[in-house]
DNA sequence: TCTGGGGTCCTAGGACCC
DNA sequence: TCTGGGGTCCTAGGACCC
């Protein structure tokens, strides 16, 4: 019988920065998005203040100014080196593990005996807590989608000591009927909207319902969460990510950005990095979309946005030809007079490296380019990124650069940024 | 003044073909 | 007045996830 465990951090983004500051162990803290915009993780205490998911910061300053809330900027280096480590140590518990988000992974728990899995998930815990200070919570079930329900009754029941193990029908019985559909892996506003208007309102309704109606009403994502309710394991463990199909660049103006010699400098970053993102997956384009908006909550200023497709003479992945481009792109699309917010770069139908149509009279040289290109990814490996740029690309210190400016140290990443201890 | 970023999957409907 | 049938492919948009 198959078994599956759901572990996430708690309030991971915001235990990452306790664990580098002990101080902060009892005061409500927060992360915020890109661009310092929304919170995006909060603590309990946080949450107790009446901080939402995704409220913007403007919003909630004063309350945080008067709680002593700890307000951070994301610090993605950190968070990313975090979750490396809790799955290092998932693989030593699990024979399969699959990485479905940067704080959650599902174990594949069939070898563990029924009766020893409430002691497994309490042990994985303690271990995880002490090898990196990130506390967390296991949820077990005979499905995926039971296992995250299960992982959110442990979250939201504390005397449940952070695990619960739904893999008993009973156990079922007992905490999908106190579920609100809504919370339901898979079900989101829209489908919950149409399954209150058929009196469906727990997940043990959902469970019930008829999986023909399910199918009709939210199509087979819909039905297949039925049967997966029921213990009718619908979807595998996915050891291997599947290969990427699209890959994005796109970020918010720190101030908005009103010339074109601004905005060029702006997509040429986002299109360096889309570059060496696929570079990094191995992975080509042969087109690339550029957007520009003004900001959508902004009634105040003439609005104007915009997207572009430019196709390149053959599958690429070098930063010359991509930033090319990009400003080819934001070109035809920059209008004089408009306050832009967000530009970025979308690249879809990506191909393997190499395996693209090559034309019978070539415009570039492809080996010399790929020499080129493995030489600037070596250098920023080993000096930063950023280090070796090409002229154009507004890379450091620019007005409209996205904003970060309560970013924590990169403690475990950067050799500069270590964390300072000192003994009296 | 200030509101994130990056993905996946599914379906309907149009274009096109014979 | 009556005006075929059955495919494939592509795209846009919706829905969902963290």
């Amino acid at each position: 019988m198959k078994a599956f465990a759901l572990v996430d951090g708690n309030s991971f983004y915001c235990s990452c920065e306790r664990v580098f500051d002990p101080k902060l162990a009892t005061r409500p803290v927060i992360v915020l998005s890109n661009n310092d915009g929304c919170a995006v993780a909060r603590t309990s205490e946080a949450k107790a203040l009446g901080i939402g998911m995704g409220d913007p910061y403007f919003k909630i300053r004063e309350l945080c100014d008067q709680n002593r809330v700890a307000v951070f900027s994301s610090n993605y280096s950190l968070y990313g080196d975090m979750s490396a480590r809790l799955n290092a140590i998932y693989r030593q518990w699990a024979p399969e593990v699959e990485i479905y988000s940067i704080d959650e992974s599902f174990l594949d728990l069939s070898l563990i005996p029924e009766r020893d899995r409430q002691t497994y998930g309490r042990d994985l815990r303690a271990t995880v807590h002490q090898w990196t200070g990130i506390p967390t919570c296991v949820g077990i079930g005979p499905t995926k989608t039971l296992a995250k329900l299960a992982n959110r009754v442990a979250k939201k029941n504390e005397e449940l000591g952070g695990v619960c193990d739904l893999t008993d029908p009973a156990e079922r019985d007992k905490w999908l009927p106190r579920i609100d559909v809504g919370d339901v892996w898979g079900v989101g506003p829209a489908s919950e909207r149409k399954l209150f208007e058929l009196g469906i309102e727990t997940a043990a309704d959902l469970r019930d319902m008829p999986t023909r109606l399910a199918r009709q009403r939210m199509t087979v994502v819909g039905e297949r969460t039925v049967l997966e309710l029921r213990g009718i394991a619908c979807m595998a463990l996915e050891e291997l990510p599947p290969q990427r199909k699209g890959c994005a660049v796109t970020r918010s103006f720190g101030k908005p950005v009103s010339t074109l010699d601004e905005m060029l400098e702006a997509v040429s970053a986002h299109a360096l990095r889309a570059a060496e993102k696929l570079r990094r997956h191995k992975l080509e384009t042969s087109h690339l979309t550029v957007f520009m908006h003004t900001s959508p909550f902004n009634r105040r200023d003439p609005a104007h946005g915009g997207s572009k497709t430019v196709h390149l003479p053959e599958a690429s992945a070098d930063t010359f030809e991509l930033i090319e481009a990009a400003r080819c792109g934001a070109q035809a699309i920059f209008r004089e007079g408009y306050r832009y917010a967000k530009a970025g770069v979308i690249m879809d139908d990506l191909i393997p490296a190499g395996s693209g149509i090559r034309p019978l009279f070539p415009a570039r040289d492809r080996d010399k380019s790929e020499r080129l290109m493995t030489a600037l990814d070596a250098v920023n490996a080993v000096f930063g990124r950023g280090t070796m740029v090409p002229a154009g690309v507004g890379i450091n210190k620019r007005e409209w650069q996205t904003k970060f400016d309560r970013r924590s140290p990169r403690y475990t990443t950067r050799l500069d940024e270590l964390p300072h201890a000192m003994a009296t």
